[in-house]
DNA sequence: AGCACGCCGACT
DNA sequence: GTCGGCGTGCTC
């Protein structure tokens, strides 16, 4: 995302939880009528009657229908926007919390435009829990309601605990292109997005950690963002050692989906009140009012795990640059392998481009190696090539990394006799083979359904059924074959699905107790093993032909943050990529350790077809328990732009609406579901058109008979 | 989205 | 004779 022009934001003094559950009753007349949004998918607000006085930014409890909803108070009308007969009065002002600030307001305000959702469905869901549920303040066990809650738990853990400051760990002396990046960004005034790109290694972390300790100094907050909840222990880890020792315990605040509901309120409120200087978190936590803040990181920027994928589906990235934005500060956006948006934006001036040419330790980055598979004979699927290199690494007492990004033990399983495959009943996928606790069952990997596999074909009675390719599970037992010495370990979803496991198996593997490591993405990052010299991609092709433009991007990101899981200690560390396609660009690329060279390749390619960030896309999806229902419907609201029946206008020229699709799993969990795209050059001009396109899609009588939803800059065309 | 009302099929 | 299926309609 890029502004033209900064806009001003009041000062938010930070608030004390003392003072707020005697928030001053003023002089001012009372109140007669308030606007409230509630996280309904009907309208942005409902007029209330109420007798006392009210501001902006309050919660209130009122009737809605049969039901008591909590919602915040946006407006003051002189009069309701409806007959007076049919207003109703609040039931409770709380006053537990200061009102939510006026930044707060504008920030869910823009996200509630721009991804085409009521205010209230943005604002309450970024409320933690308890402060949006009714049951917590009126239900038998409220007991003064959430926020008295923490406060006593605050006030307990204060008198327990025993001050233990934390030793000055000291920080390591910052590289030329590290101290160049931090003295760019605390030297900025106001308002700049910072595009910080460098290799794994190249020590992105002690930058953030110098512009954060910077902005810390100046008595202001920090906002620092990661892609998964996994990336958080290490990290908060550091920002303590490094910075509460300078500005005092608690200085530290994590959020994320992991915590507590309580934990989570806590966090939230401590951030909201400057208690807490610094939040570390996902997604979520970027809509955390913060009184003073002054500087925004987004740790790898281009992970998609940014965008959230249900409810409102917004970019915490692009939020996070608005509300640097708005606060006038800067934002720094971090990756080695920056999304080709934000890499745009950098070439094109708007963003300033920060580079960390080389690792921090000083190590070089591993050699790639192409083994191209055409003309091989493989052996379990893997390269005699690979199996030497493993052979030679474990030798030398190192380890290595074998990825491979498919779970379970084989896609499919087939009758060898006729063509039977371990189709789902519910979904267009097939069931994945897999073994748990000796046994094999077959799962589907979209609706969960599972059961055994059967004896014989149901088909055709042939006894012999055999899986085909392989998955993370057999590609474990194979290893486990050939290198009967070795000690193998799996960490893929499936065998750290009981929670702690994960840790559990990432400290193995620290602790040398691993020689081979098999594993899908989730080894892919963050993770630092020291004796890791070898990492072997296999079926990374798959990727390759998927029908989704940004494939090529996303696979070129996974293959770069793979590969530096080596090598950061190891000096000759080496990968190995296992492909059919040797010369397809994104390998030559990985080979080259060549991401500007990729990137502009990339980028020639999406201006030449039209994609973004050339165009904006918005995605309108249909789901029906038939496809024919999902496609009439978007056929209709394709209708309703193109010859709109009463009097509205056309869609203007610079849009075009593609004919609707099937997605390509077209059944999941017996619904089947299609897709309308649209595209525009100018983002403005596609916003106004959604604005008024929406509600007339909600008119449409097929609107009724199928599930739909719209989502703006979709990553998943 | 909830939650009601409302009018037709198999069961304590 | 009731429980319950989800169609349709309303909520400041």
């Amino acid at each position: 995302m890029h502004f033209e022009k900064p806009f001003t934001v009041k000062g938010f003094p930070p608030h004390n939880l003392e003072s707020t559950s005697t928030l001053s009753m003023s002089q001012r007349p009372p109140t007669t009528w308030i606007r409230v949004s509630l996280d309904l998918p009907l309208a942005d607000g409902f007029d209330y009657r109420v007798a006392q006085t009210v501001e902006i930014g309050q919660r209130v409890i009122v009737p809605f229908g049969r039901r008591q909803l909590i919602g915040v108070v946006v407006d003051l009308p002189a009069s309701p926007a409806v007959p007076e007969a049919q207003v109703r009065e609040v039931i409770a002002v709380l006053d537990d919390l200061p009102p939510l600030p006026d930044d707060w307001l504008a920030l869910t305000r823009f996200a509630a435009d721009y991804y085409q959702r009521p205010w209230g469905e943005v604002m309450l869901p970024a409320l933690p829990g308890p402060l949006r549920r009714v049951a917590a303040y009126l239900g038998k066990r409220a007991a003064g309601g959430p926020v008295r809650r923490v406060e006593r738990r605050l006030e307990r853990r204060a008198a327990k605990a025993v001050a233990n400051a934390p030793e000055t760990v000291a920080a390591p002396e910052l590289n030329p292109a590290q101290a160049a990046a931090v003295e760019a960004v605390t030297s900025a005034k106001g308002f700049g997005t910072y595009l910080l790109h460098g290799v794994t290694g190249s020590g992105k972390t002690e930058v953030y950690l110098h512009a954060i300790a910077a902005v810390l100094a100046e008595g202001r907050q920090a906002l620092l963002l990661v892609p998964e909840i996994n990336l958080t222990p290490q990290l908060q880890q550091v920002l303590v050692s490094r910075l509460e020792a300078v500005v005092g315990a608690g200085a530290v605040a994590v959020l994320h989906s992991g915590l507590a509901e309580g934990e989570r309120l806590e966090a939230w409120l401590q951030i909201w009140q400057g208690q807490a200087r610094v939040l570390l978190g996902t997604r979520l936590a970027v809509m955390t009012p913060m009184p003073s803040l002054g500087l925004v990181i987004v740790d790898e920027e281009h992970d998609t795990s940014y965008k959230q994928q249900e409810g409102l589906r917004y970019s915490a990235r692009d939020l996070a640059i608005w509300r640097a934005h708005q606060h006038d500060i800067p934002v720094v956006l971090g990756s080695a392998t920056p999304s080709l948006e934000s890499w745009h934006h950098a070439q094109a001036g708007r963003y300033t481009h920060l580079s960390l040419p080389e690792r921090a330790l000083g190590t070089m980055l591993p050699s790639v190696r192409l083994i191209d598979t055409r003309r091989l004979t493989l052996q379990h699927g893997l390269a005699p090539e690979l199996l030497q290199a493993m052979r030679d690494r474990l030798a030398a007492d190192q380890q290595v990394l074998v990825f491979l990004n498919r779970r379970g033990y084989a896609p499919v399983l087939h009758c060898t006799a006729c063509a039977w495959v371990s189709q789902c009943h519910a979904c267009s996928a097939w069931r994945v083979m897999h073994r748990e606790f000796g046994r094999a069952r077959l799962r589907c990997h979209h609706c969960g359904a599972h059961g055994p596999v059967p004896r014989a074909c149901p088909e055709c009675g042939n006894q012999d059924l055999q899986p085909m390719g392989r998955g993370t599970q057999r590609l474990e037992e194979t290893l486990a074959e050939q290198f009967p010495g070795a000690r193998v370990v799996r960490i893929d979803a499936d065998s750290t699905r009981r929670k702690g496991s994960a840790a559990a198996l990432f400290a193995q593997v620290h602790a040398g107790e691993v020689d081979i490591l098999v594993g899908t993405q989730m080894v892919a990052k963050g993770h630092d093993f020291r004796r890791l010299g070898l990492v072997g991609v296999l079926n990374a092709d798959a990727m390759l032909f998927s029908h989704d433009f940004r494939a090529p991007e996303r696979l070129f990101a996974q293959l770069m943050q793979v590969a530096g899981r080596a090598g950061r200690h190891q000096p000759d560390s080496q990968v190995m990529i296992q492909t059919g396609y040797p010369d397809q660009a994104v390998y030559q690329a990985l080979q080259r350790h060549d991401y500007v060279g990729f990137a502009a390749h990339g980028l020639e390619e999406r201006r030449s077809a039209g994609l973004p960030p050339f165009t904006y896309h918005a995605l309108l999806t249909a789901e029906a328990s038939n496809l024919a229902a999902a496609i009439a419907f978007l056929e209709a609201a394709r209708n309703e732009a193109e010859a709109p029946a009463s009097g509205e206008p056309a869609p203007p020229p610079g849009l075009t609406l593609f004919d609707p699709v099937p997605l390509r799993v077209v059944r999941v969990n017996r619904v089947e579901r299609a897709q309308l795209l649209l595209e525009s050059e100018h983002r403005p001009l596609l916003q106004q058109f959604l604005k008024q396109w929406l509600p007339r899609l909600s008119a449409l009588p097929s609107a009724k008979s199928v599930r739909w939803q719209l989502e703006v800059d979709p990553l998943e065309i």
